[in-house]
RNA sequence: GGGCUUGUAGCUCAGUUGGUCAGAGCGCACCGCUGAUAACGGUGAGGUCGGAGGUUCGAAUCCUCCCAGGCCCA
């Protein structure tokens, strides 16, 4: 218009451009809108560490009286960086602490380490030997040297403790990390070494053989991580068992019509086949796969059992003939040769056949060689079928004496040729020859390893607990009806873990943890009772596990008696044992597993620390971890708080799944798809990690790629910035320390209602450990509901209203609790961000701990009661905005300010609201609704009558550049709106 | 090989007990604003719900099998 450029508004202004921009309240904060995340965070965390923000806490429910919420960290291995595993599992527990905190509860949070076990021991041991120390270390007394390397893995696990500690707090975890809990620590120990004299006490512990890996050269047991796989040489053979009782055999294949005495002289034999000669005389069964198909065929001129699959293949071996099928006699399933016996080849014995459901057809004859003393999988099936667990290997690698004579004390590898040479010459030897294959060895010694079963501790899962059912029947009946599983289906899972599960093996042959306190007589009984138990307990209590290697036997008992010991065995009570003493004992040199130790966390821990009391019924409220526990941690910390207090130790058990990358595969160094926490703290800060926690649903697997990281960035940026928006236009608001009552018509009343609504929603989700839904219903809100409704409706008020008129500070109260509230409710997922912006919000300063929306809790529900015709509001704003874009398509209007909306009121609830809504608020409903669609004016019209009306024939405010039908030349000489003219104080 | 579990628009996810359940956000495209501006607002396109059978009047939703993943065992 060309009258603008001569009135003297604008040359009032600044030079010759028209402007009322300084008469404006714009928005104005030192909220910035880029968050620097990376730079700005540790600000934050030094600020709370000056104010001890965790021990505050701890102080303000004391204080306050509040009620204690337990939640229980499980250890994590001392071992290298945290992985995005741990950013997972850690953010997920401190959405946990800090949602029950902000709610009012005390929720104290003790991170903890596992410190003991192999993955350390073998790290040190690797160091020692590269670096030519092990070998001084051998020629120490074996106390010594365990206490040397002992030294050497302390160290190790503490230098990984600081490192991670370090990377957790970077992750703006709010934990008690002064006074973390480590397995090593001696009232740990202690504790632990409590929970074991109670399941002595209650009959659950016993001594029996086991196969385990062993190192002839060492004399030692070995794990599965000591292995390491290199090409070997060794007998392959095809051995005959003759067939006990053939009168079965023939049933079996429906050979009925046979004569067993004749036939018998034949020598009907199963046929085995083994690579490991040695173990032959330790043979006690021959397992079978009960579905798999057998033949009886000829074979070496003896009628032979074998799968019917590999029958062709061994046949071939031997002999060359191609005329297989004639010799076929009959056919059966395994399972019909189950209970037929054999008669060993050299040892004088007979032996059953029994089932076994990994028998396969790769490679043998589907009939498996058992020997229980010399497999893991033997021993299981000898367990099964209550056989012997027959070892007569000794720790040198030779033959003990119940082996038949020519073989006693002879060298096991030795022993190959010789069993071959002699399964030759009975004709028991069908078929030997000599192949290469991965055997595994010795990672020191570099010599072949064998298994061999050697005495171990357990934890019987089957036994009734004294007076008691057993713990496998007590942990079903608890998994079923007493926790709560997060998701559902961790039940069950769980539980098929739990039926499945065999006897614990509680004892491990290394250095690196905790002693398992029994003492031996030279007759090899032992003294383990309660009162044993507990008198070690003590002096580990004081002096930590050391004590097992550095003190005498006798020193560590002192202040046991055995004679008033109702436990102890009574060659222990015997006259002549108490003239010796317990110094004639000697000590166990086993350590347990460290799943034992990790598992009496529950008593180490959260008992000792006051955070629960198993023993009186007081669990702790959640454990949270990977699902990979429901095996692990959970399962053993249940076992072992049943076994000594018989109730389950949490209350309910919440998993996560695991991280793999943008194509749902597995991370692993090898593959190279692994993404390092410490290149995404570095790149995107921790609130944007924990946005992305938030965002994810963490029950499955959970994808992990940097564009993930990108889009949870993007969104956060979208949440930071109506925080912005909302502290920009709060720059010259004060709340009153008296809040008035919003007039229900008022969209303010509307969105505080919305508000509470989504304040309630969010809570909910929080209380059900559902951080997507409440990370999405705050981000929805933010945008959708602030943004793009309220924000952008009472942005005209907000700058062209005068300052203090009442729509504008009424406006501003509302932002002011939206704010509030905003921060309280984002802080649990953005502990920086949220407090940045609640202190902006009070306006203090870098310095000033004054104010730490941590210290807080949720906002009440605000008191308000929208008017129910918003809603018919809100839906006849979305169609008008549709409306609008036909119209700008149109091409009727480009600038929505130059338009007048005709909205369809079709049954009147509009009009009918305005009055109320004027008589509410003094303001007219159609300038409010034109707000709302960001146009300068509304007409509410009939069915039908939607439209847009351009209006830039109409003089345009120059203030705020709306056409509202008041605007006019003012005394100024500026054109505004009667609005404008009033703020700007013209005539 | 077994137990548990996952597979819905390019991406992240909603979809209670089978019947407007084919949705949201991001991204993308187009438009607007330029007094939230390394911001903000509006509109729109996109999927045979891993595959194949089956039950049913009707299935993303129940059953069977298969494919591709994950955890834990073997």
């Amino acid at each position: 218009m060309s009258s603008e450029s001569s009135s003297p508004a604008s040359t009032q202004a600044q030079g010759d451009k028209p402007s009322y921009k300084q008469t404006l309240n714009l928005p104005k904060t030192a909220f910035p809108m880029r968050a620097n995340l990376v730079q700005n965070e540790p600000a934050s965390m030094k600020r709370w560490d000056g104010m001890r923000l965790y021990d505050t806490l701890r102080q303000l429910s004391a204080d306050e009286r509040r009620d204690l919420w337990s939640f229980h960290d499980g250890p994590p291995y001392a071992n290298g960086s945290i992985h995005l595993g741990h950013l997972l599992n850690k953010v997920l527990k401190d959405f946990v602490v800090r949602t029950r905190t902000m709610q009012g509860l005390d929720v104290p949070y003790v991170p903890g380490w596992d410190c003991h076990g192999l993955p350390i021991e073998h790290k040190v041991m690797t160091e020692l030997v590269e670096s030519g120390k092990a070998a001084k270390l051998d020629t120490l007394s074996d106390d010594d040297r365990r206490m040397a390397v002992r030294r050497e893995c302390r160290k190790y696990a503490e230098k990984f403790i600081k490192l991670q500690t370090g990377q957790m707090r970077q992750l703006l975890t709010v934990a008690d990390y002064d006074h973390p809990y480590l397995t090593m620590q001696p009232e740990y120990e202690a504790a632990t070494l409590e929970v074991f004299a109670n399941l002595v006490e209650h009959g659950l512990v016993y001594r029996a053989l086991k196969p385990v890996h062993w190192s002839i050269a060492n004399q030692t047991a070995l794990a599965e991580a000591e292995l390491e796989y290199y090409d070997r040489q060794d007998l392959s053979v095809y051995v005959w068992f003759e067939v006990e009782d053939v009168a079965a055999l023939l049933k079996a294949f429906g050979l009925a019509g046979k004569d067993p005495k004749e036939f018998a002289d034949l020598k009907p034999s199963l046929m085995i086949w083994t690579t490991t000669p040695w173990t032959l005389p330790a043979n006690l069964a021959v397992a079978v796969h009960p579905r798999y198909e057998y033949v009886l065929a000829m074979m070496g001129g003896r009628p032979t059992v074998i799968a019917a699959e590999l029958y062709a293949k061994v046949k071939s071996l031997r002999e060359k003939s191609s005329a297989h099928g004639a010799a076929e006699l009959g056919r059966c399933k395994g399972a019909d040769l189950l209970g037929l016996t054999y008669r060993h080849p050299f040892c004088n014995r007979v032996s059953p056949v029994v089932s076994a459901e990994y028998v396969t057809l790769e490679d043998g004859t589907g009939l498996v060689h058992t020997a229980p003393g010399h497999g893991a999988e033997d021993f299981q099936t000898g367990h099964a079928n209550g056989l012997d667990i027959y070892c007569p290997v000794r720790a040198d690698g030779t033959y003990d004496d119940t082996v038949p004579d020519w073989l006693r004390g002879m060298d096991i590898w030795k022993a190959n040729e010789v069993i071959a040479k002699r399964l030759e010459d009975d004709g028991a030897m069908y078929f030997s020859h000599t192949f290469t294959h991965s055997y595994p060895h010795d990672w020191r010694g570099k010599t072949p390893v064998i298994f061999r079963a050697t005495e171990q501790w357990f934890a019987a899962v089957d036994k009734p607990r004294a007076g008691d059912l057993d713990l496998r029947t007590l942990a079903l009946d608890q998994t079923r009806d007493d926790v709560k599983f997060y998701p559902e289906w961790g039940r069950n899972r769980m539980r098929g873990m739990l039926e499945s599960r065999p006897d614990w093996c509680l004892s491990r042959q290394r250095a690196w943890g905790l002693p398992i306190p029994a003492f031996f007589d030279a007759d090899g009984n032992y003294l383990l009772t309660r009162r044993t138990v507990m008198c070690v307990a003590e002096k580990v209590r004081v002096k930590g596990s050391d004590a097992w290697f550095t003190m005498s036997p006798a020193q560590l008992l002192e202040g046991y008696d055995a004679a008033s010991d109702p436990d102890a065995p009574d060659s222990f009570k015997a006259q002549a044992w108490q003239s010796v003493g317990p110094e004639s004992l000697r000590k166990s040199s086993d350590i347990f597993d460290v799943w034992f130790e990790s598992g009496c966390s529950w008593h180490a821990v959260m008992d000792q620390r006051g955070q629960a009391d198993l023993a009186n019924g007081k669990p702790v409220e959640l454990y949270l971890e990977g699902s990979d526990q429901h095996r692990g941690w959970f399962q053993v910390s249940l076992l072992t708080a049943l076994g000594a207090t018989g109730r389950a130790p949490f209350k309910a058990l919440l998993t996560h799944g695991f991280t793999v990358d943008k194509d749902g595969k597995k991370m692993s160094k090898s593959l190279g798809n692994t993404i390092e926490v410490e290149d995404l703290l570095k790149k995107y800060g921790a609130d944007v990690c924990r946005w992305w926690v938030a965002s994810i649903n963490f029950e499955g697997d959970i994808k992990v790629d940097y564009s993930l990281f990108d889009v949870a960035g993007e969104s956060y940026r979208k949440v930071r910035n109506t925080l912005r928006f909302l502290l920009s236009n709060l720059d010259d608001y004060t709340p009153l320390d008296q809040r008035e009552t919003m007039p229900g018509a008022s969209l303010d009343a509307w969105v505080l209602g919305e508000y509470n609504r989504v304040s309630q929603e969010v809570r909910a989700a929080y209380d059900r450990y559902d951080f997507r839904a409440a990370h999405s219903t705050l981000y929805d809100f933010c945008n959708d509901t602030l943004s793009a409704v309220y924000l952008a409706a009472t942005k005209d008020r907000l700058y062209c209203d005068r300052p203090d008129s009442m729509r504008r500070r009424r406006t501003q109260r509302a932002m002011w609790e939206l704010c509030d509230g905003l921060c309280r409710l984002l802080a649990p997922i953005l502990p920086h961000t949220a407090d940045e912006a609640y202190r902006s919000l009070w306006k203090v300063d870098a310095k000033d701990t004054s104010r730490c929306v941590q210290l807080t809790t949720y906002l009440d529900a605000i008191d308000v009661s929208a008017d129910a015709a918003w809603t018919k509001v809100m839906a006849a704003r979305e169609a008008s905005q549709q409306t609008l874009e036909a119209a700008r398509a149109a091409q009727v209007i480009e600038n929505p300010l130059d338009a007048e909306v005709h909205v369809q009121d079709a049954d009147g609830a509009l009009a009918a609201f305005a009055t109320r809504f004027a008589d509410a608020t003094g303001d007219s409903f159609e300038a409010e609704f034109a707000d709302l669609l960001g146009v300068s004016r509304v007409k509410f019209v009939g069915p039908g009558a939607a439209r847009v009306v351009a209006l830039a024939d109409e003089p345009r405010c120059e203030r705020s550049w709306k056409r509202d039908g008041t605007v006019k030349q003012r005394s100024d000489g500026g054109w505004l709106t009667d609005r404008d003219a009033q703020a700007v104080g013209v005539a």
